[in-house]
Order: structure tokens, then sequence, then C-alpha cells
DNA sequence: CTGAAAGCGCTTACAG
DNA sequence: CTGAAAGCGCTTACAG
């Protein structure tokens, strides 16, 4: 880019006027189509390419979209990183390209700054840890944004999420479809809006097949724990007087501590228990014992997420302000007929 | 933002000419004290926010810069996502906005067009799978980049990498403190700069305590393998007529598939072969067998590589086109004292 | 210290 | 269909 080329450099050498070179560039009807070929090949000729921010600000389009997540960190979990994915794939496609921050490094004023220094056009917020309530830039609805797997029920904007009821549901149904009627379940904490609803979904199962809900089957851990905690609630489980014949843990890590824990008391898995995982990928072979579990999809989450956001941006009017997407059963090697009672 | 503020607004207002505001805002030392403290007040008064693209088209700066992995889904390895967090970490403070894109989304015209439009002011290439040689933006040093834990030797620009050698140096060193001398190297491809940087400080630190190379210890698995190709390697090592001792498997995925034969064969770690391995996080218990490691630095290889590029944005001098990362060692519970012969 | 002018690179009514 | 003008929101020499 020894020195950039410009408009006004191509209309010097056109021998015509700047407005029309980009009517040519911008196929525009307005131009006889021989002066537009005659333009774009001298525009070709020099290696010209349009300044992005010389146009963002006419069109008050960056063509960029801002990504938020709650810190940078989550990306190691396989989740987020297909969530990311999917944002990649769609917003590619559309020529847009993706800001990335986290709530760590725009504490101060978030999101105000991206948003109003004209940096991006709409936002993907991601498992917001705020009620976006708050945030007088977003309530009024004057910038695009979606909520992604936001965490709480938030009556503001447009959102995307896992079909957590239809997990639960879908669950269950596959427990009991293969004898079981004291399913144990393990949560995360029910105040987590996705938990809530995948034990929702849990109880409208156990409801439709006539199984009548027991409450000391439900165990709820915390997160902050995870594996340690998925141990304690599987224990407590396996001390009732009724034990389980098949748990269903809500969690990728509350799942690996029940594991652990129904290891260490040497019953075998699916022999003396079946087993249903929640978000374990298939790359987890979890020693040669691979966990039937509820599948979420990241990527497509991504995708929805971010067409929808860039129909905001386009102001296309959007079918729905919220959308669900579906989850997937996989029947791995844990979840079998009941063999005890 | 129902109706942006802009400097006219302020001008109009405080009964001053915009240039005028514009110096207030700007820190200008071509201002009376009082004109800049009412400017100020009225800016504030206004929620007035500059528009960054009506900046960046006269400062010729985006405040921006670009990332650029091979894939996003790097992002699962824990290694790439705390080097994006150590690129946070120093772009925020220094109010840069991080750009995301992947070779996969550029395939086209990479880096061109983000370099082109003037979206971003500088790029940091993680990893690239390509020689750079081959992209004239990036050869005539006429835009900044920095190669981050670039695969091949390129001549082509700044790069920040790993101590590598520091690495294979140190593991063996380390090795040898306990008392080995038949110590097997599981390494991954030599036409790797990386492998062979770390297998180059191993056989320096098997000269300087003159104890002779063999080359039967050292075998070179393939990552695409993986474990299974650790395992290989693992499994030629202990079929030798004098096995080692003491293993260093130099990355994660080898190491993994190393222990895994090991354990096969029923030989205890530390007990009957001391284990080192590469990268192998913290979190990883390895089922309560703790790996003693070499750990590389990815936030701070982030952190750098960040600091240098903003240094070219901003013109100023660099001491160094390359800067080396000092690895470490975690001493945790499989290197032991050489107990058999 | 301040204002008026020119300009960053582009687009888009407005005449013709 | 084309050109000349105005303008997006800002900065920065240039006079005074």
């Amino acid at each position: 880019m020894k020195t950039t080329t410009t408009i006004k450099e191509i209309a010097r050498i056109a021998r015509v006027d700047k407005s029309t070179v980009s009517r040519a560039l911008n196929n525009s009807p307005l131009i006889n189509i021989k002066t537009k070929k005659k333009v774009l090949d001298i525009a070709s000729e020099l290696d010209y390419f349009p300044h992005s921010l010389a146009r963002g600000l006419i069109s008050h389009k960056s063509e960029t979209i801002g990504l938020i997540f709650p810190e940078l960190s989550f990306l190691k979990n396989p989740f987020y990183t297909d969530l990311l994915r999917g944002f990649e794939s769609v917003s590619t496609s559309n020529n847009y390209n993706m800001l990335i921050t986290s709530f760590l490094s725009e504490k101060d004023n978030f999101p105000f700054h991206l948003i109003r220094s004209r940096k991006i056009d709409g936002l993907l917020i991601v498992c917001s840890p705020y009620s976006l309530r708050t945030f007088p830039e977003l309530k009024h609805k004057e910038f695009p944004f979606i909520l992604v797997n936001h965490e709480a029920e938030d009556e503001t904007g447009c959102s995307v999420t896992s079909n957590d009821y239809q997990g639960g549901l879908m669950g269950i149904d596959h427990l009991i479809s293969l004898g079981h009627t004291r399913i144990g379940i393990i949560t995360g904490n029910l105040r987590c809006f996705a938990f809530s609803q995948r034990v929702q979904g849990c109880k409208t199962a156990l409801k439709m097949r006539k199984i009548p809900l027991n409450e000391k089957l439900i165990q709820t851990g915390n997160l902050e724990e995870g594996r340690q905690s998925g141990r304690e609630c599987m224990s407590r489980l396996l001390d009732l007087p009724f034990p389980p014949t098949a748990i269903f843990a809500l969690s990728y890590d509350l799942a690996m501590g029940a594991v652990q824990e129904i290891k260490y008391r040497r019953l075998h898995i699916p022999g003396d228990i079946s087993f249903l995982g929640y978000d374990i990928p298939e790359e987890d072979l979890n020693q040669g014992l691979p966990l039937s579990t509820i599948l979420q999809n990241p990527f497509q989450i991504g995708c929805v997420s971010c067409h929808m956001l860039l129909d905001l941006c386009r102001d296309n009017t959007i079918p729905d302000n919220h959308k669900d997407i579906p989850v997937e059963l996989a029947v791995r090697s844990t979840s079998s007929r009941k063999t005890w009672t």
C-alpha cells in the first residue's frame, strides 16, 4: 500500500467525476454500461479497495458486529467455541466482521463504548451475567442486540436459547422408555433459567407417563463446585432407601462427578444403573464408557443468533423475538433397559 | 441514541467554533482553560461520545487490531484461549479493540480485506499454516503484523514464540538431575520448528552433562494421530533391550498416549519409570497422578505479542524483531529419583 | 487562544 | 446517464 488508490484517482484517470466512479463501484443503475466497464477496469488495474471508514461514516454502518462473552476463558469450553464458530459462519458469509470483547474488558461502561463509538452495528451478548434492563442503550430498542443463551428471564430484546425444556423432556422420556420409573435427577441451581426449564421438562415427561413425582429424587448441586457437587448429589441419591435405577445429570460437570461416585461405590453402568448426561461431547470417551447424553447444538445457536442480529441491523422485520434451538439425544453405552429393582 | 450529539451541536451551544470543541476534547494545549471547561461541561451534559469512524478517517487509525487464527476451534485448546486473554489484556488497557477471524473465514483474499478496508491498524497472526512470504501486503513491511507462535522459520516480520529450546533443555536437565541417564524422548514431527527446537534443547542438555546421545531413545510421533501415536512411540521405547528409566514427552497428546501405554503394561509412574510432559495443565489430574511438565506461558506470549504490535502501530521503534517467552518446569508427582536400572 | 477553511474518502440528492 | 455540490463527523494547518 505504498499509496492508496482512491476514487478520486480513478476518476482522474477515467476522466469522469468521482460520483460516477462511486456509481460504477456500487452497482448503481444510474450509469452507462460502457462507462461502468471502463471505470471498473481502471479500478481493478489500480488494485482499488474501498475505505470502510469513509463508507461507514456516510452509511452509518460499520459492517462489524460485536460479541461479548462473560470472559474470554469461556472459550475453553467447546460449547462456546462452537457458538463462536456459528457466529463466524454467518457473519463471514454476510461480509460482516466480528469484534470480540468480554465483560471483563468492558467493565467500565459496557456496552456503551463500542456502540457509541459506532464501531459496531449490533451486539451478540453471550450468557450475560447481568440483567440487561439496567442498560438504557439496550432498553430503548435503539440498538440491535441479541441475548444468546441468556441466563435470566429477561423481557428485554431478542434472544436465542437452547430448548432446555425439550432437553429435560427428551431425557426422561428416553429413560422411561427403557423401563425406568425411579429416575434420579441431578440439576444445577434452579434460579438459573436453563436448569429450571430442564427440570420442568423432566417433570412434564414424568407426568405424561403418569409416574408420580418424588422430590427426593431431584438433587440440586451447584455449578461452582462442579464435579464435587455432582458427586455429593449422587451420593445422596444412592443413600436413599430406594435408590434410583437411572440417573439424569443435567450438566457436564455434574455428570462427571456423579459417574465418579458411582464408580467409587463399585456399581456398574449401565448394568447396575443407567446414566444419561447433558452436553457430553463425543470426544469424551470417559475411559471406554461413552456416556449417553442430551446434546445441545451450539453451532446452530450461533448461526441463528447471528442471522437474527443481521436482520435487525438491516431493519428487516423479525418473525419472532425468541428462538429455541432443538437439542438431540445421543444414545451411547450407558443407558440401557432396566435390569434390577 | 435518539439523536447523536456531534461536536457541531456542542459548538453551537458553547458559542464557539467546532475546531475549538475539537481542541477541548483532545487535550490540545492551544486552548484557554476556561473555554475548555465550558466545552467539556456541555459535552458531558449532552453525553457526547466521539464518532470513531470520523476520527479514524482523518487519523488513519482504527484503533482496532486484527487477530487471525488457523481456525476458531483452536480456542477449545486452553493454550489459545490464554493467548487470546493476553491479547485482550494488553489491547484493552490501550483502548484498542480486537477483530477476530480465522484463515477459514478469510480464505479468499486473506489478509487483504481487513487491512485494505482500513478496519485494522495491525494484525496478530497466530500459528499461521502458511509461510507469509507469499503475501505481498505483509512482505514490504508496509503493514504492522506479528507472527505469534509461528510454525515455520520465516525471515519476514516480527515474531513471538515460546522458548522451545529452553523447554527441551530444562526438561532433560531436570530428569538428569534426578539421576536418569537413559531418557526416552517422544517428539512430534521435527519439520515443525517448535519440536526441532525442543529436541535441540534436549540434545544440548545431554551433551552438557556428557551423556552420550542414543538416537534410538528419540521416537518421533505425529500429531494428527495424537494419543495413539504417543502410545506407539512409548511402546517402541519399552521394547528396547535397555528401555529408558525416564520419559520426556514433548506435547500434551503424545504425553497422554505414552502414559496410557505405560499403564497398559502395568508399570508404575514414577516407581518404575519417571515421566515429564509438556503443556499439561494443572487442572488435568490424570486420575490422581498429576504429571510433571514443562509449561509454556501463553498468556504472556499474548501480552508480549500485542505490546509489540501496538508499538509497531504507533511507529515506535522495536528493540528486537523476535522475542522468546520463557517456559517453566512444574514438578508434580511423576518425576522422581531413579530407582532401577 | 480562536475561527474559518480545507480535507479525510466516500455517497447521494439535485440539476441538467 | 453525468457532473457539481453538499455533507457524513471529525482534525489540523493557516491566519489573525
